[in-house]
DNA sequence: TCAGGTTTACGCCTTACGAGCGAAAACTAT
DNA sequence: ATAGTTTTCGCTCGTAAGGCGTAAACCTGA
């Protein structure tokens, strides 16, 4: 057994030390079948000429929330981001070679359609295929999309992925192109209908060139974050669903979202 | 706080700041049969009298895994955790009355059984039913206490509060504890071992006063936080479990655990 | 030694869900 | 009309989840 000492407000090792704080986003959207991040490119050093993910320096009053917004703001129309949640916090002193940088990073979702207008060092890049990166943001990419794939099949995470109305052979593709492999239709739409997560409308999709049947449109029955779980094994017995952690999910702090 | 360095990136909004930067775990164990919490009585201001979690000061040079260890082992066995992982950051400009603190929250489970030697002003408390806590830390406890309910049901994250082997009934009694509800022992045994979570080992339990057949001793087939995704329509085809997100779990730095 | 109490293990049955397939429906274009 | 396209949905099957009751295995005390 290690050591049990006392305890005070003092730090133990190392010194009382402050910190640059930044914010970072990973902004995610389906765009022409594959699941692209956000990104711009750096015209200085260091990784001149890499890419990187949005972000900058938290404010001196700021929350990290707010941050994110403020500076997604130069980037991209916020108010088209329909969910944002906080990933993680990276810590790595030596992530920045200048110099020592806490990063809180965010996942934010766009759903598919929207195509906001870029500053000219901005474009989108398939996750899977990124250019070269600098700094650490390679790595929050890919826990961007982990978090993205696994939420997507255990909570109605697709809504933020999704325009507000759309056909299941669009939703398919949707979830085909963010979970990274083929997925079947007709088992999709079961499962999601059962489960209550999208409802049909009352309206149809016109047919495209070609034809073929029109699709009933669809919509998610709730545009907000919730665990679907059906194991009764670890249910609570009056059947109420799981909330999302607390903190886990952002909420837009000036009515950004929708 | 004087800048330092050169101006490449330069802040939009607000000055550069630099932040105090501290660790928090919520150290979570079954006791008793209730979910309880590691806390330490504050012997002064702010919040002097009331309860706070664990931690202190990020170091130097040091990342915020580390550090969360080396400030509980002040206060605990580090090498009782089973688990631990990054919970989120909090970076409200109020929380701390003395000065804007960014704090990391980190979960951290201690397997059933342990009983630590504990500092005079540290002791358990339900997470149910805490007592006066100072700054944020009830609201932390409750994130814990979700992010831990929630992972339950979709991971094997129950090794980290099961000891080394345990009966089908102890195993529900955690369970039971931790989710807050009562859950099915036939349930809970063959969900868990159809997943492959848990396995059959060849001893049996000594039965207790009173008599009662003697149960099958199990144990967790992985000591390590796996997904266990059930629904094939989210499932890629071959079949392949899937992965925690990446930075999400954390590595323990200096073989700590285990 | 036996009866009664206690706890675990497990088989049986029902229901729900996942999965695949193919036919029918509903449209367009020729 | 006819052919081609796309969507919808019903049918069927296998497996997982869920609930219940009983047998198994142990204890204690008479």
């Amino acid at each position: 057994m290690s050591a049990v000492g006392k305890l005070s407000d003092r730090p133990v090792g190392g010194s009382v030390g402050r910190f640059h704080h930044e914010v970072l986003a990973s902004v995610l959207e389906v765009r022409d079948g594959e699941l692209r991040v956000l990104l711009w490119r750096r015209a200085r050093p260091p990784f001149e000429g890499c890419w990187a993910l949005p972000g900058g320096p938290l404010g001196a009053g700021e929350r990290l929330g707010t941050s994110v917004v403020r500076h997604l703001e130069a980037k991209v129309d916020v108010t088209g981001i329909a969910h944002l949640e906080q990933l993680e916090t990276r810590s790595d002193p030596d992530r920045d070679p200048r110099r020592r940088t806490v990063a809180t990073a965010y996942l934010a979702l766009v759903p598919a359609g929207t195509d906001p207008l870029l500053p000219p060092d901005t474009s989108w890049h398939q996750v899977e295929r990124l250019p070269p990166t600098g700094f650490d943001h390679a790595s929050i990419v890919t826990s961007a999309r982990e978090r993205l794939r696994a939420k997507l099949s255990y909570t109605n995470l697709g809504f933020a992925l999704a325009p507000p109305t759309f056909t299941i052979a669009e939703l398919r593709d949707l979830y085909s192109a963010a979970l990274g492999h083929p997925v079947s239709a007709t088992n999709l739409q079961r499962t999601l209908q059962r489960r209550g997560v999208i409802e049909p409308t009352e309206v149809q999709s016109r047919p495209g060139a070609g034809g073929g049947r029109p699709a009933t449109l669809y919509r998610f029955a709730r545009r907000e974050l919730l665990v679907t779980n059906p194991f009764a094994a670890f249910r609570p017995p009056d059947g109420a669903a799981f909330r999302p952690p607390e903190g886990a999910v952002f909420r837009p702090p000036e009515g950004a979202v929708r």
